[in-house]
Order: structure tokens, then C-alpha cells, then sequence
DNA sequence: TTCATTTTGTGATTAAATTAACAGATTTTT
DNA sequence: AAAAATCTGTTAATTTAATCACAAAATGAA
């Protein structure tokens, strides 16, 4: 009798762990359930509810107590696919690729980037500590059992994706802002800006 | 009687408009719910039933014809606020927040960015057009009316959200990695990175 | 014109997610 | 050590969202 993690839940794991992390950084050894809604905004309820799933074995949660910062966290890490340690390509280094280069902190997230591409030839080398190829190379040098690639590119997009799917990349984080098409079974991820402000703006604006 | 749309359509509305721009672009004129569908992975169904909430007039979508390409694109842009032109500042010009602003589209979105700041007295100047300001400036400076924020630093966090509660500023767009707390009523609109491939190596893993 | 085909729009239905309500466990107070 | 106060975990009720199924509208072909 396995139990299924519902999409809703699992869309929220990584919002706890993020808040969990940080209470962690402040030495925080337990927290409540209405303390998670303090600074998630996620109902108490609804978190108990989902944080269920993480708890295998008893003593999860104690009454009048709450929840082991420390458990939970590596119960979320666990769930979360944490330490797969896949490695990941980033396509593009540009303002935007840089950035996510910089903020390189996947070591305790889901793997980490393991090669850059770029087709401005004067970007090859090193950035980071993350060795940058021409995007010519991308069929020699591609990364063995690499499933994750992120796209910060704005041009060639569809052409990239192909090549990539080719390759066996089964998921791809998009911060393109153009519409490219995947084969079936290849998940797309868009992380869009543009989006976000306009779902703020309308919540803002929807208030009064 | 008012239609009220739900949060579940409405998030799904900047995926139509982009889709929907992107094939403008390439000189659609009409699209079936069933071409959305391909594209977009939303099933046809739902996406009919969504852009029933865009159809204040008649004729919006026709049996046997589809949509008018043009006639979605500006039902979903008043929907979504385009045009509304919020002035919008941002904080931080590193590598994201330059990132940020070179892909500045916002004219058809919803506002745009009027100005920067950032703690490096050598950045102060303009950048892609826009005037970049010492964050110490942040009161002098401040735009009137500017409602939304864009938070890309990695220090002193929780105090420049003081301060922009101060000034008046009800959203906050966060690409910051760490957590801050906002007074009631203020939206925040967390984009992101690491929460993004989580949930993708989540899911690329899950399948098998 | 008429008939077959396509495709929308929507009431009815099913599924999923959230919230409420509360029993039972644990801690703290007196 | 008993009583009061806190919180969790879970069942049941409610709300929200997705899907089905099909009538009605438009098109295009015969």
C-alpha cells in the first residue's frame, strides 16, 4: 500500500524546505505548524496535513511541541530527490546564465551544473569553476546520464531543444521567452519573470 | 453579476498570452482549443472553458473556425492588466537583476522598470536606458506611485523590504534565496531557481 | 440547398484539494 | 500528580477544479 504524493503537496515541499533551511541557519531545533504558516502564508492545517507523508516512522510531529527541524528537513530532502547528485548543463551564459552560475548552490539541492554552453566563442573557458563550451561542441562534450538541462538562451531555441531531447535530456528549466515544442514525455519547467509581475500586478490591482 | 475567475484559470492565462504572441508572431490568424492543446499540454477542454471567462462579447470562439488570434490576445492582456504601465524599480544590478533589465519587455506586460539601485557606488549611472541610483538614495529617488518591486540582492534583504513597505510598495517580485517577512497585505511572488529544478528532477524521477 | 463534419460552449459529473472539527498525545503549570 | 493548555494527526465536510458528454453553431462539400 504505497502512498501517493499528491501534486498539490508536493508543489509545496520545496517552499518548506527553503523556510526550514533558513530557521535551521538560525539554530531554530523545532517549530509548529502555525509557525510555518507565519512565514509560508500556507495554511496550518494544510500543512500538517501534507508534512504526513514525510513521516515514515512515528514521532514526526510531537504535540505540544512540533516538528524537528532537523527531521524534516532531511525527510523533505529525501522526498525532494536531494542528493541524486545528477549532473545538470546550463545552455547560455549570459547576465542571465551567469547568475544562475553564480548561485551555485546545488550541492544541497538536486545536483549541480557540471558544463555551461555558449556560442559566443569568447566565452569558452571557466566561469565559476564550471567549464564553458562553444555550443558547437555540445554532441562531443555532453555529460554522460545527464537528464537536466537549463536553457537561458534567446536564440536557436527550438533547434537546442531538439538537439538536446536527442541526447536524452528528459527535463528542461526554461528561462527562454519564446514557445518551443518537446516530444512527448519531456518535461518543460518555464520560469517566467514576465508572469510573475503580471500575477502580482493583478493581485495588487484585483484588491481595491 | 460578476464572473469571478477562479486562481487555477487564472494562472494559466500568461501560458495562453505567450503562446498566443508566439503565434501572432508567425501570422496565425485563428487557432482551434485543440492547437492550444499541442502547444501548451492544457487540455482542450479546460482551455475552452477558461477563455469562456475572456468572452464578454459573442463570437469569440466560432465552431469549426476556432479563436481570432488577435481578439484572445487582447481579451487575456486587459484580463492580465497589460498596459496598465506601474512604474516598477529594482533592486540589485548584478548579474540577475542586469539580466532582468536588458530583457526589458515590459512595455506589453504591465508597467515598466523606472529605476535600479544597488549598493555599489560604481554602478550608480544608467543601464539599458534606465537610471541606476545608490540604494542609499532609495528615499530621495523613490518613483510616485510605484507600487512593485523586483528584489534581486543577496544582503541586507529584510531591511530594504522595510523600506519599501515604507515607501508605499505593495508587491514584491522575490528572486532572493533567502526568507523575509512582509507586513499584511503586501504580495510576494517568489520566482524561484532551485525550487524550479526540484520540482522538475521530482518529476523526471517519479516515472520510473 | 442539404448533409456531413468540425468545433465551440456548457450543464452534469467526477476528481482533487482545502478547510473544519475534534480526539488523543504531550507538555507545562499549579 | 492532577489539571490546564498546546498541538498534532485524521476523519468528515466543503470548496474548488478538471473532465465528460453532448447540444447547438458554423463551415464546407455535394
Amino acid at each position: 500500500m504505497e502512498k501517493v504524493i499528491s501534486k498539490a503537496t508536493m508543489s509545496r515541499f520545496p517552499t518548506y524546505l527553503k523556510a526550514l533551511r533558513q530557521m535551521a541557519l538560525e539554530g531554530k531545533k523545532n517549530v509548529l505548524s502555525s509557525e510555518l504558516y507565519e512565514v509560508t502564508g500556507i495554511q496550518d492545517t494544510t500543512i500538517r496535513r501534507d508534512l504526513t507523508y514525510l513521516s515514515k516512522d512515528e514521532n514526526f510531529g510531537k504535540p505540544g511541541k512540533g516538528y524537528s527541524v532537523k527531521h524534516l528537513i532531511d525527510g523533505l530532502s529525501e522526498v525532494l530527490g536531494v542528493g541524486l547528485e545528477s549532473p545538470i548543463i546550463l545552455i547560455g551564459v549570459g547576465n542571465l546564465g551567469s547568475a544562475i552560475l553564480k548561485y551555485n548552490r546545488w550541492q544541497y539541492t538536486v545536483g549541480k551544473i557540471v558544463g555551461c554552453y555558449d556560442m559566443d566563442r569568447n566565452k569558452e573557458g571557466e566561469l565559476f569553476g564550471v567549464k564553458v563550451h562553444h555550443i558547437d561542441d555540445l554532441e562531443n562534450t555532453f555529460p554522460p546520464d545527464c537528464e537536466i538541462a537549463i536553457l537561458a538562451i534567446s536564440q536557436n531555441i527550438q533547434e537546442t531543444v531538439d538537439r538536446l531531447m536527442d541526447l536524452g535530456v528528459k527535463g528542461i528549466v526554461d528561462f527562454t521567452h519564446s514557445h518551443f515544442t518537446v516530444r512527448e514525455g519531456i518535461e518543460v519547467k518555464p520560469v517566467d519573470v514576465v508572469a510573475a509581475i503580471q500575477e502580482l500586478a493583478l493581485k495588487i490591482h484585483s484588491k481595491r
